[in-house]
RNA sequence: GGUCCCGUAGUGCAGUCUGGAGUGCACGCCGCCCUGUCAAGGCGGAGGUCGCGAGUUCAAAUCUCGUCGGGACCGCCA
């Protein structure tokens, strides 16, 4: 090793040893003719050396530096730095490498530069403490989990990267294939086939952390390229996936934060959409949707008395906070997310006790006011804002007003992990076909109380699938999965699949189930996420490596890039002039 | 595909509403001074296609239109 020790290790235990540091310059201060102070720097901290001013080094040399640690004395002390009580004096300097001055700043204050300058440079980003401990958190989250799943007798299994295009779901990369030219692999948005496949086989209990790839448009939570760590049981329950599921989470925000989380708090979709008007809650805060169905049931305020729903969220001492201003854009808000309308009302004391200061005021009888107020339990300064539509709708709306209103930041504590149960197996009619489309894939077993309404009630039915939430934020999903042929025809047939085509479609998925599937089920989180979120981060980009901006286009290798005509013609692709 | 926000020195900003010479601040950089600093200090200096292109105007960083780049969100992500 060309180092004794790292730059952050030495303390007064170490005084009068003979060591050598490795690392960058972080920092030069020159005093005079003879007298200068160089902090080395490397991932694990820094150490002040003294030196003869003629050595000339500058921010970001890497150099190698021998010398003696001695103790600090008095006032040159700095307790700001763990090495603070100790210095390396005197020291001889080798340069390992020059440096050109970094584009920005290396300290805190980089957090502040324009991120494509810092991902065009990443490699000088990633030197910074910030990019250092995230990329040592997601270090740790996949350790944690990997031995989590290992220690409940999961098998790590690598599956292919090259697999068939299915039409299903997000769009996805193709690549084309050389030797069977016009044809094409697709890149996987996950390995849920061949996941389900190792079950067939036999491998009882399958983990890994799979890349997984989707070419949708970019957010602060989603990049084309992923990591998740994706896993299936065999002979299985809900409950059985979930507590195993739970052990690797729970590991890896120990490991990060040193505390261990509560056990996962559980609730039904059905719960969460009514409570919260969202399939993904974010439990840090209250604020939840206050039923007001009954109240209106024979009002003469048309824009209620028609409505499905009526639902409200109350926002504590909220009047004198949204003006006009506020509460229009409120309102478009909701206008954009499918509401028709916002009804707001401001609490306020009048001469016969609460009244509402609000445009529709005039609509609402004065037992509905009374009925209102007693319900949400508003008092004098708070602001109702109402939803009245089908009850989804109504759910959802007010789901999106709540978070805009009262959600902090994803990565501000405490941390609130949560699991959404008994998910619909089917959301929504195809606008097309007529038939319903399925909530999560065509794959999910359907709750074994609600089998019997499958084709009588098919919007009724529960699926047995789960997703993982994390202060709003969705970890991921998975599911019981279908393992009876005919059960799954019955399913296709709901979605207007028959046999042929479900041959044509899932052929090479279906076919091995004929020959002895176990019941098995799975799940899959998404490892950028969960760092992301123990680290402290609102995006996903700070705990990846090398992420790509919203673009797609990596400002630091210029991907995706043109390509030589020799090998697209190998590939037997030819290039449509772009379009005008 | 859509909505909103941003683009001025290596970096972060002010200036833009209300047009008047690239007017300015902080950090960084270069040089000099400085023997106890630690996001050192002092003095001096260099550094600009105001994203790009049109238009309006006597005059555009500033107003208008277009375009490119970035971000957040909606759609999309079974």
């Amino acid at each position: 090793m060309m180092r004794t020790h790292r730059c952050g290790e030495l303390r007064l235990e170490h005084v009068d040893s003979q060591v050598t540091l490795t690392g960058w310059v972080n920092r030069r201060r020159e005093h005079g003719e003879h007298l200068a102070f160089v902090d080395i720097r490397d991932h694990s901290g820094v150490t002040q050396c003294v030196v003869d001013n003629d050595v000339d080094v500058r921010a970001e040399y890497v150099i190698k530096v021998t010398g003696t640690v001695v103790a600090r004395t008095g006032d040159t002390i700095n307790s700001d730095l763990p090495t603070g009580e100790i210095e390396l004096k005197p020291c001889e300097v080798e340069i390992l490498s020059i440096a050109e001055p970094p584009p920005f700043p290396m300290d805190q204050r980089a957090d502040d530069v324009d991120e494509m300058i810092r991902l065009k440079h990443r490699y000088v980003d990633l030197r910074r403490a910030r990019m250092q401990k995230n990329l040592r958190v997601r270090s740790q989250v996949n350790a944690s989990i990997r031995s989590a799943m290992v220690g409940q007798d999961f098998v790590e299994v690598e599956t292919p990267m090259l697999m068939p295009s299915t039409p299903e779901g997000a769009r996805e990369f193709l690549v084309p294939s050389r030797q069977r030219p016009g044809n094409f692999y697709a890149l996987p948005q996950s390995p849920q086939l061949y996941k389900q496949l190792l079950m067939v086989g036999g491998l009882d209990r399958y983990f890994q952390i799979a890349r997984c790839l989707r070419d949708e448009d970019l957010r602060a939570d989603r990049q084309y390229e992923f990591m998740q760590l994706d896993m299936e049981m065999s002979f299985v329950d809900v409950d059985d996936v979930l507590s195993a599921a739970e052990v690797g989470v729970l590991d890896a925000a120990e490991a990060v934060t040193g505390v261990r989380p509560d056990s996962v708090e559980r609730m039904t979709w059905h719960d969460a959409m009514e409570r919260f008007g969202s399939d993904k809650p974010d439990l840090r805060f209250g604020m939840e949707l206050i039923e007001l169905t009954p109240i209106f049931a024979s009002t003469e305020f048309k824009a209620f008395s028609t409505a499905g729903s009526i639902k409200c969220i109350r926002v504590e001492q909220g009047a004198d906070q949204y003006g006009r201003n506020k509460l229009d854009g409120l309102t478009d808000e909701a206008k954009s997310f499918g509401a028709k309308g916002m009804v707001w009302l401001k609490v306020r004391s009048g001469e016969a006790g609460l009244e509402f200061d609000s445009p529709v005021a005039k609509f609402l009888s004065a037992d509905e006011i009374a009925a209102i107020i007693a319900t949400t339990e508003a008092t004098e300064g708070d602001l109702i804002l109402v939803i009245a539509d089908e009850w989804a709708t109504t759910c959802e709306v007010l789901g999106e007003l709540r978070n805009r209103i009262g959600r902090p930041p994803v990565s501000e504590g405490p941390y609130k992990y949560l699991w959404v149960t008994d998910f619909p197996l089917f959301v929504g009619v195809d606008a097309t076909t007529g038939r319903p489309k399925p909530g999560h894939h065509a794959f999910c077993q359907p709750h074994p109380d609600d089998l019997d309404k499958l084709e009588s009630d098919p919007m009724s039915v529960r699926a047995q699938a789960y997703d993982l939430v994390l202060n709003g934020w969705e970890l991921g999903s998975g599911s019981i999965r279908i393992h009876d042929p005919k059960l799954q025809r019955r399913v296709f047939e709901l979605l207007g699949i028959d046999e042929e085509e479900a041959d044509k479609r899932f052929g090479f998925f279906l076919e091995p189930f004929k020959y002895g599937a176990p019941p098995h089920g799975g799940f899959a989180y998404g490892i950028d996420r969960l760092a992301a979120i123990l680290a402290g981060e609102e995006n996903i980009r700070e705990v990846i490596a090398f992420p790509k901006p919203q673009s797609g286009m990596d400002p630091l290798t210029n991907a995706p890039g043109a390509v030589d005509d020799g090998l697209l013609e190998e590939l037997g692709i030819r290039l449509l002039p772009p379009a005008t």
